[in-house]
DNA sequence: CACGCTAACGTACATTGTACGTAGACGGTG
DNA sequence: CACCGTCTACGTACAATGTACGTTAGCGTG
């Protein structure tokens, strides 16, 4: 089979939801496409350019429901949601997306509809490209949170009586210095992704919601 | 001079703050040290270690003053502005503090601090995790997508005419498909950070202060 | 056929993290 | 004093990495 860019960039994704992002380097991709390995540069001009085609795949994948009858705000939601779904989709690939910046159209098309959905909402220029910001910055932090309580859990010291997954704790931590914590230590501990993020979602478009706007018409 | 893993973190962060995270090799270290590479390992257990222990050393920098007389939104204000501090001092370093996850006693600190206003803002146990995810949440987005823009104009396609600093364009984006892209080029290349980010932490902020509460006393 | 272009290849090298073994300094104990 | 761990800085060595460079085989066009 001819070896493309396409091909690769593939392989490449395959192989960080496979064996995470550390393990990705042109000899693996080249023995996993069975092709020796500076055939890959032919058709991609250095590791670095790999990783950001991968990203630039991965939101290229992102497709976004738009239905005109929704609420405004919802349409808000659809499009952060379409984002959380490749991040599901993509777990470990994702964090690339988060990471390196991606320029392309591609790119480019999540940026467009959010500021379509703040236009048609009746804000100004300005305000929209804040609004669509502030909804990036949270969406990106909120992603980068989530994979980072999810390795987190790796890290905490094992219990020794079970090593297995539940019942962590964080008693080393000193109860006179963080007595918050230490008292909410179930409700950190716990993970639950989606209401958390839904939680956030909810706070940021009710205030934009209040905003005040030019009169549409 | 004695070898202490101090010196050894010290000087990584000095490394990456002067030729990036990717120049950082134990190798480098070392030389700026006038150690051997091994003696590294007698302080560090691993690279990894050691990046970790950058974060680590980075977040516990990170001072927090506390005024109870404030309101605790404006208390919150201040807590968010101080790990922009350190952002706005190690800008190259930061990304681990946001890439890494910290367990560590001086990672918690700042979660302490903010559970504490949250509930003395009157918010139960609960509602204050979320909160403090949220604003944990919005302040990491932040952050990236700020070093994130900042690498971005770096990547735009060079002017030919003068390949300085001013004036970048987005005129190779097609304008049919991306219509509020083009037509918000000027607002979307130009960088406020600061204003960006307090316009979202304002939004967060005030929809948090609507949240029903339990009443205090 | 000759010629040039492209895509796949193999070799080679510099750079990386780190496992392992060694040597010397230091401090306590006889 | 001699002896003997322990600790710390060191040097060597190796496997894995990204990629610059030269070589080759196939193929379409003159």
């Amino acid at each position: 089979m001819l070896l493309t860019k396409d091909r690769i960039v593939r392989a490449a994704t395959e192989l960080i939801e496979r064996e995470g992002a550390d393990a990705l380097s042109m000899r693996r991709v080249a023995a996993d496409l069975d092709v020796a390995v500076m055939s890959l540069y032919n058709h991609v001009s250095s590791k670095a350019a790999l990783l950001d085609a991968v990203a630039e795949r991965i939101l290229a994948g992102m497709s976004v429901p738009a239905d005109p009858a929704l609420h405004w705000t919802e349409r808000a939601r659809c499009l952060v949601r379409a984002f959380r779904k490749v991040a599901h989709d993509y777990p470990r690939s994702v964090t690339l997306v988060l990471t390196r910046r991606v320029t392309a159209p591609a790119g480019m098309r999540p940026v467009e509809h959010a500021l379509a959905v703040a236009a048609e909402a009746g804000f100004d220029g300005e305000t929209s490209v804040r609004i669509m910001r502030a909804l990036l910055a949270y969406a990106i932090g909120a992603q980068m949170r989530e994979v980072g309580a999810a390795k987190m859990l790796d890290y905490l010291p094992k219990d020794p009586a079970d090593p297995g997954r539940p019942a962590r704790r964080l008693g080393f931590l000193d109860p006179a210095e963080f007595p918050h914590v230490v008292a909410l230590q179930q409700n950190l501990l716990r993970h639950d992704p989606e209401t958390d993020f839904e939680f956030g979602l909810d706070l940021l478009l009710s205030a934009v919601d209040r905003l005040p706007r030019a009169p549409r018409e």
